[in-house]
DNA sequence: ATCATAGTCGTCTGCCTGACGATAAACACT
DNA sequence: AGTGTTTATCGTCAGGCAGACGACTATGAT
């Protein structure tokens, strides 16, 4: 068929963003509450319209940036200081998804340490760190007993894809460490994995585990006693960005 | 931001198909000649717009049903029968990836069993099967000694993703079952490991962890000797979509 | 001093894998 | 009929890794 620019219809295309982090023992995403209607009031998954002359992954380090002040890493790149890791999570373009017009959206996944908190057009109260079960506890209550209204738009699916891909992703890969400081400890690390696995780990094995793969972890030889008890010993993340064998998830 | 429709600019939205098979022991994919500027009379992979009432799944099970006459598959379900397993890869949006406008391709990755010859709008000569090898290799030379230009578009790094994808997702998952016909061997099903990973297994350990892992294979009752030598059990693909624990990939 | 907390090193047992021997059942020759 | 070839299938054995768990260490809190 040749070239004819009125055969195809036009698209809206957008990013969305699934940023996760750890806080308090609890996988928590990043949701901002929308101004405007649709879904006004609601709370939503930050995100924004692709500009004409960015690619994808930039226009979604854009909106991270926008959005939390973080720099974005090249998703093939082991963790580093500062920044998060960044990767094209999946795209969803149901003709319905959003009533105003054909709008489809490239969701990205986004892994960042403990944050200080979001901030979103300088408006705190319009961003906030939610665990991700209370987000997506349809018509459930949030932690304050407040009713929660479910994510605008398709969100819910997208955060669910975002949270199963970076359980997944851990198991087989040096992932978790970006949900860690530049320097953090053994039992810092395991803590990541049972707060997104939602399991609790044996701290011995945990660290034959990590501490046995070569690449994996690197000793800074610093120690700290943050977490109380015994001075730990202080990692960086090591070259190694597959981990094989895999951690094993713990049946559920 | 109010809604403003000149906030954003317009897309084309294609979906791309990586359509995998295996193919006188070789991993195949399917390849079209295009017929019209850009890249004309290069190779590349089968797609087209997405409508504008269709959603990502549907285009690309319809784009697949036109080049292949395959029915596609849910991509939870384990596989079936007279039908390929589709699962969304990808999508690319470079804003050079297409020199005439801006396209934004969501590609999809298909695993079919073995197919008759292929077919394009009837055009036998502008569809084949290729080894993935031959396609990816940059300016090399392909199997009749013909040199080989590189597939068109970012079509290359798609096919390799989507190769890439199926080699790892056949250690964890029974997807291998979707390149084989409803019945098949353990045997063939190896034959299939060995293709899609380019690398020879013990017959004897693969047999032993296949028909081990309950639920993935189930018996048929019948035999065969289509691959000559002593007769095989027939199997079909049993209800576990997972394969806990994986089947290892030998080292390189 | 004692306790609580967290980190780190070992041990043991069972399971799985890789390597490989042995047997079985078909077909193709001679 | 016998012999070789091919493929399928069953067994054996050693090594590695994970889960369960004991023991000891080094901090801060009471």
């Amino acid at each position: 068929m040749p070239y004819d620019p009125s055969a195809f219809p036009p698209f809206a295309v957008t990013v969305d963003l699934v940023v996760l982090t750890v806080r308090r023992h609890a996988l928590c995403a990043l949701a901002v509450r929308r101004g405007e209607s649709p879904f006004q009031g609601r709370w939503a998954l930050p995100g924004g319209f692709v500009r004409a002359d960015e690619d994808l992954s930039q226009a979604a380090a854009r909106e991270l940036a926008e959005e939390t002040g973080l720099r974005a890493h090249d998703p093939d790149a082991p963790a580093q200081e500062g920044g998060a890791h960044l990767e094209q999570l999946a795209t969803y373009g149901d003709p319905k998804r959003d009533p105003r017009m054909r709008v489809v959206s490239v969701a990205h996944l986004a892994l960042a340490p403990d944050l200080p908190a979001p901030r979103a057009g300088g408006d705190a109260s319009n961003a906030r760190w939610a665990p991700v079960g209370e987000l997506l506890a349809q018509g459930g209550y949030g932690r304050d007993g407040e009713p929660v209204a479910p994510l605008a738009f398709d969100h819910a699916q997208i955060l669910s894809d975002g949270v199963e891909r970076a359980r997944s992703k851990i198991e087989y890969s040096s992932l978790a460490t970006a949900f860690c400081p530049p320097e953090f400890t053994v039992g810092e690390l395991r803590r990541v994995y049972e707060a997104v696995w939602g399991v609790a780990l044996d701290p011995r094995n945990f660290h034959r585990k990590v501490t046995g793969t070569p690449g994996f972890l690197v000793p800074t030889g610093g120690t700290t006693t943050r977490q109380g008890g015994r001075p730990a010993q202080l990692f960086r993340a090591g070259g190694a960005t597959l981990l094989n064998p895999p951690m094993l998830r713990p049946e559920v």
